[in-house]
DNA sequence: ACAAAAGTGTTGTGTCTACACCCATGG
DNA sequence: CCATGGGTGTAGACACAACACTTTTGT
């Protein structure tokens, strides 16, 4: 580290992209804005923007986030880094490196859709969808992370209201993994983990306007699973 | 993301910054060097720096790993991304965003301590020891990490040489974990797990020069570990 | 003979899976 | 009364921690 030349080399920008995850009717949404000028107009890509001089990436991304979801507490929701993304032809202009993060939402009020975005929407997470820049692999690596995280931390307790039913709940393991879970177990094994959910005393919901009313719940202090909520049939386990 | 004017905010700087860990005589050592100038001259430090122009920051860590280590084959070795460490105080010249890297050796070559520093070293881990910048943090993440990595994949043949024993194997976790593990029973576990190691047919090492010689295994295909080899006592376990 | 390290066996405890079954509500 | 979703119980399979025991080497 020598460097004492600020303007030795060409520039480097540094920005953030955002992964902004949430469940709409029981699918798996993403945020995404249509670009409005070259290059990729018309296309869509994930939100984010550049580090402002005394900005860190972490500041950066919730600034963003707030203003690209019109939210006005933005303060409480989960937000981590996923990775950065330096390859040197990212962008045509010139050198991006992008810092990514991901953010989990409960609700999924309508975007605002300002700034320098076309629009910005909720659509359904879509693997094959095509998006501008990398961004493509940057929605993949964080849908792969945030269903890993899943597994062995109350991450899922995100995506759910301030109250919500197991069965709200298992539903976020599902519709992230793509898999079915048994209810009986996932409820025992919430439960037992000490801390994850705490009920709320005698709070009850209809859910699906028919059946039995479902306990509420709310996240607990737990931020660690142990022992972990392994998602199954990963060729794992053999007959 | 506008931007067309490259040189309209002050401009970033982005380094790589690496976290080498090796094992030295059972205990956990890591890659340090020398600062030669201000700031921090005379400190400690994680070796890293600037991306060149048309660099990856996984290209330049590599680079970076290669001309501080003085080894000559870094292509197999194990290098992954930690996290990009941006706040705008870390570095008092300048504006750096420092994407951290960490890599894994088995054997521990003296390093070369050429470039800019004074010299470069192994050192044993110590996470009470001072670093120049934020390094004592970035450590402090890439060992946390690590840990928790040897639970769910099989890096942990990333700190033995190409042929190793299990007794080898099981001083890495023991000694990333800093708590003892029962033999027999993390025999069986690796042994148990499909393609995690491979036995060498035939061969054999005295490992303590007393004691029964070791069957030798190599660095199977598997990359993840199902079901996990979680670490004891992270009190989750009661009684 | 003894110490040290590798390797095998066994047993109890706990956890997970897979179901069968009951409860409450709306149509 | 039936469909739908919430909630409880239970038996078998499996995995794991703990510890006793055997084997092979060096001193």
């Amino acid at each position: 580290m020598q460097g004492y030349d600020k303007y030795a080399f060409e520039p480097f920008a540094v920005t953030v992209d955002l992964a902004v995850l949430t469940l709409r009717a029981d699918t798996l949404h993403v945020l995404l804005v249509e670009r409005g000028q070259e290059p990729y107009a018309g296309q869509w890509a994930l939100p984010g923007g550049f580090l402002l001089p005394r900005e860190s990436a972490e500041t950066a991304a919730r600034r963003e986030l707030a203003e690209e979801t019109g939210l006005s507490d933005v303060s409480g929701l989960h937000l981590e880094q996923l990775r950065t993304y330096s390859g040197p032809d990212r962008d045509p202009r010139m050198r991006v490196v992008s810092v990514a993060f991901t953010a989990l939402l409960p609700d999924a009020p309508e975007p605002h859709g300002g700034g320098d975005a076309a629009q910005a929407r909720w659509l359904p997470y879509d693997p094959a969808r095509p998006l501008a820049f990398d961004h493509e692999r940057i929605l993949a690596d964080a849908h792969e992370r945030v269903g890993g995280q899943l597994e062995y931390s109350c991450l899922a307790t995100a995506f759910c209201p301030p109250e919500f039913t197991l069965g709200e709940l298992q539903n976020v393991y599902e519709t992230v993994w793509g898999v079915a879970l048994d209810r009986p177990n996932f409820r025992r094994k919430v439960l037992a983990t000490p801390d994850f959910v705490e009920p709320v005393p005698g709070a009850a919901r209809l859910t699906g306007g028919r059946g039995k009313p479902a306990a509420l719940y709310r996240a607990g202090t737990a931020t660690a699973l142990h022992p972990p909520l392994l998602r199954p049939s990963r060729e794992g386990r053999p007959a």
